[in-house]
DNA sequence: GCGAGTGAGTTTCGATATGCAACCGACTCG
DNA sequence: CGAGTCGGTTGCATATCGAAACTCACTCGC
C-alpha cells in the first residue's frame, strides 16, 4: 500500500516553516507588528502574552530575520520590531488563515478587512496558475517531490 | 499615539483561526491528510508525533467539522480522517506557509512541487485585488474595521 | 479455539514549556 | 529626590508534551 516511506521534515517545507513560526503565540505576534503594533508593552497588552514569553518569541523572530529591533528615539532609548523582508513575506500566510476564520467563523462580517490601498476595494487571496494563467481549486492540486529532495521513492500524492 | 485600543479576539480572525489550529502540530496533521496521509498510524508515523496528542488533534478537528472520520473498511473496522471543505479550505493557508519556507529556506530547490493538474505547471498564490485585477504587494495593504466589529474606536492601522 | 499480530487509541509519568507575579535598570518628569 | 514608565529578566507553580506501556477489538494461521 502506498504509505509515506521517508520522515515529513525530507518533503515538506512546510515543517521547517512551522518548526520556526508554528506556536500558539509567533503568528499573532507577527500579526500585530504587520498591524503596526510593534513594541514590546503594545504587543504584551494587545495579545496578553506572558513577557517573558514575548521576550522570547520577539528575539527569536528577530535571530532569524523575520523581526528587526530598530531604535526609534533616543531620549529613553525606546525600541520597536520590525518586519524584515523576510517577515513580510508571511502577508500570504497570515492573509490566508485571516479569510479562512472570517468565512467559517465572522459569517458575511468580518471584523477587519484588508484594502488595497491604490484602489480601495477589498482583497483577495488567490491561487493562480502562472501555466494557464487560470485560479485553481484545490482539487486540482497535486504534489511531487521537487528539486530539493534527492530522488528516492515517494509515493505519489494525492491531494484533498 | 495610536495605540491598540481592545484586545486583539474582537478584531481579528486570524486570532480564532489560530486558537483552532495553530499549535505546533495541527497544521503539521492537516497538511498530511492534503497529501493522502489520511490514517491515525500513518500520520503517527510520518510526523513523529505522540500517539496521545494525534488523538486529540484529529478528535479536535473533527469536533469543530475540519475533518470527518470516515470508515473506509469493515472486516476489521478501520477509519480515515477526510478533509471536509472547510478543511480543503485551509489550503491557501498551507500553500503560503511552503512557499515561504521553500523561498526562505530552500532555495531554487523546493523539496515538494505543487502542480496545477489540468496544466502541469507549478503552482503560485498571489493576492489579487478583485477591484482592480493588479497582483498586490504587501505595502499596499491596509486593514480597516470591517461590519463584524461593532464599531468603536480602532484607530488606523498600518500595515508593514 | 489459541497464540501472535495489527490498528487505534488511552493511561501513566517524568521532562518541558507556559503563565503569573515580582524584581531590575535606565530613563523622565514634577 | 521620589514616583512613574518602558522593556525586559528571574523564580516558581502549573499545564502541556513525549515516550513507553497498556487496552481493546479484531484478524490470521494453524
Amino acid at each position: 500500500m502506498g504509505t509515506v516511506s521517508r520522515p515529513a521534515e525530507d518533503i515538506c517545507s512546510i515543517q521547517r516553516t512551522l518548526d520556526l513560526i508554528g506556536d500558539r503565540w509567533t503568528l499573532l505576534i507577527l500579526r500585530d507588528v504587520f498591524r503596526g503594533v510593534r513594541r514590546f508593552g503594545q504587543i504584551h497588552d494587545d495579545l496578553g502574552i506572558a513577557r517573558n514569553l514575548l521576550a522570547g518569541r520577539l528575539s527569536r523572530l528577530v535571530d532569524h530575520g523575520i523581526l528587526e529591533r530598530v531604535q526609534y528615539q533616543a531620549r529613553p532609548v525606546r525600541h520597536e520590531y520590525r518586519l524584515t523582508q523576510k517577515g513580510r513575506d508571511l502577508s500570504p500566510a497570515l492573509i490566508a488563515l485571516m479569510h479562512w476564520g472570517d468565512h467559517w467563523y465572522a459569517g458575511d462580517e468580518p471584523p477587519t478587512v484588508l484594502v488595497h490601498e491604490s484602489c480601495g476595494s477589498a482583497l483577495d487571496l488567490v491561487t493562480t496558475c502562472p501555466g494557464c494563467g487560470e485560479v485553481v481549486d484545490p482539487h486540482q492540486i497535486r504534489s511531487r517531490p521537487g528539486p530539493g529532495l534527492r530522488a528516492t521513492s515517494v509515493p505519489r500524492q494525492e491531494h484533498a
